[in-house]
DNA sequence: TACATGGTGTTATATTATAACAATTTAAAT
DNA sequence: ATTTAAATTGTTATAATATAACACCATGTA
């Protein structure tokens, strides 16, 4: 049986950048990325922002918007729906992205005062983590 | 009868910069604002940062993560807060602040898997304004 | 007075992101 | 197989966003 959504094969540039994220235990930025992409052969910062948006525009990962940083997504519906959720601690700036059925399906059904809903979003809750509390 | 939030006198450059943003329909990016009130006497970034940074703090602006653009705030419990939720359209970029009882007391009760409760969140929903669908 | 705090003005610089253009690769469509 | 369209790449240059560092000033207060 086939998955609901379209497969997509990552490029060259894409795959590099993908993978180092990927191992990242914490969100990379992009200058960070082009340096420890160059070894690799990508050498300019065009290279990098142009697999990021893709990666993006796929789910495969996301941007935490407050910090200018990117992130592999391992919650599958994510790659579909766009539709996501992060906690940022502010002391060790430790970043994990929820995924909870509650919470997605109360942003999706949430109306604005117009009657609006919306399939899009991104949340970022700000709090100290387990650790730094 | 004294009001529960403390109240933040603004500073001149404070001042200049948060009637700009506030009577914008739009929200402003810190360049544009720099712009802006340069005839006033504001010639550098830093000193629309410096006073951006402190609005933000105090809640008499947001910063709209996504667009990295600020929008003054009518809505007086964000003084306290720091939580916000915004509405984004993705043709026309009009937003719009949310304010919905419901909305932030799910937000602000919402609990992680790890128990974890979250007062400071910042939300974006992305779709069609009225005008635009 | 002396001290602390916060704001200001200034120059320089760091960080994040895109424009423009030519060449190449990939995947259909004929 | 050949043509075509779409996507990706490589490259140089530049735009847009944001902060570092330092000297100075205003205000409150011990
Ligand atoms: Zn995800
Ligand atoms: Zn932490
Ligand atoms: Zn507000
Ligand atoms: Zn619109």
């Amino acid at each position: 049986m086939k998955t609901m959504h379209k497969e997509h094969t990552l490029t060259k540039n894409q795959q590099i950048i993908f993978d180092l994220i990927d191992k990242s235990p914490e969100p990379m930025k992009a200058y960070s990325i082009l340096f420890n992409v160059q070894k690799k052969g990508i050498k300019a910062p065009l290279q990098v922002y142009r697999a990021l948006d893709k990666l993006v525009e796929i789910g495969k990962i996301h941007k935490i918007e407050s910090r200018n940083a990117f992130i592999a997504c391992h919650n599958s519906s994510c790659q579909v729906a766009n539709a996501t959720a992060f906690s940022i601690c502010e002391v060790c700036e430790k970043v994990t992205e929820i995924s909870s059925v509650g919470l997605s399906k109360y942003l999706a059904n949430f109306k604005d005062k117009d009657g609006m809903k919306y399939s899009k979003y991104n949340l970022e809750f700000f709090g100290l983590c387990k650790k730094c509390r």
